[in-house]
DNA sequence: CATGGGATTGACT
DNA sequence: GTCAATCCCATGC
């Protein structure tokens, strides 16, 4: 049986919560999917957030209702894809960023033009272009989908996570927002050693 | 209307 | 380690 996506009231809470809660679960879109092993949190009260600026064409998607996917297109070139979260009017989601394939390996692969499990989704630019979402998809149901996030299967225990700094920006880089399953080798980039901490100890 | 800066990736030194 | 590709959009004139 297929499980049914999470629902809406899933997103509907502080992003930090959200993106932790995420790890684990499985982002699908059209029969291609793989499960969620790095994260980070995004909310308009600090600079690294696009909402930062507050609401213009850009950042509606992120002040709109949660469970809807922000899709922007970052340098140019790639595609990233976040989940929005907490009540309307609250700019704030959970970039996805690195996912373990679970279906349609060889369509991933054909679409990456490599073939190296490691190398199709270990990236938020990478699971994108993998799962085929673009910038057409911003702004739609993640409930309803085209894409959409199912839970963690049944049976399958909770990933320990290990958090630290967010990749790539230049703002707020103290906050340690980035989540990722612990011991993953599908995570975007090799863990820093000395930031090993495991996320139930901290608070 | 012109400009500049990215929540990245892959190729290359 | 360095660096270019490439385009959306926020900002400022």
């Amino acid at each position: 049986m297929t499980a049914r996506p999470l629902p809406a009231g899933f997103y509907d809470r502080p992003v930090l919560e959200v993106a932790r809660d995420l790890v684990g679960c499985v982002l699908e879109h059209e029969g291609v999917s793989g499960r969620i092993v790095e994260t980070e949190a995004y909310h308009h009260s600090e600079p690294a957030c696009h909402a930062y600026v507050g609401l213009t064409a850009r950042t509606s998607t992120l002040f709109g209702p949660p469970a809807t996917a922000y899709v922007y297109r970052s340098y140019g070139i790639h595609a990233l894809v976040n989940a929005v979260c907490e009540p309307q009017d609250v700019g704030a989601a959970v970039l996805i960023r690195a996912l373990e394939p679970l279906t349609g390996e060889d369509l991933m692969a054909q679409r990456r033009g490599r073939d190296r499990l490691v190398e199709l989704c270990s990236g938020p630019g990478k699971l994108s272009q993998a799962l085929g979402i673009d910038l057409e998809l911003n702004a739609r149901s993640l409930v309803e989908g085209p894409v959409r996030v199912l839970p963690r299967p049944a049976g399958e225990a909770p990933p320990t996570l290990v958090s630290g700094p967010r990749i790539g920006i230049t703002k707020a880089v103290e906050l340690p927002w980035r989540f990722c399953a612990a011991g993953s080798r599908f995570v975007s980039r090799p863990w820093p050693s000395g930031l090993l901490e495991p996320a139930g100890t901290t608070r």
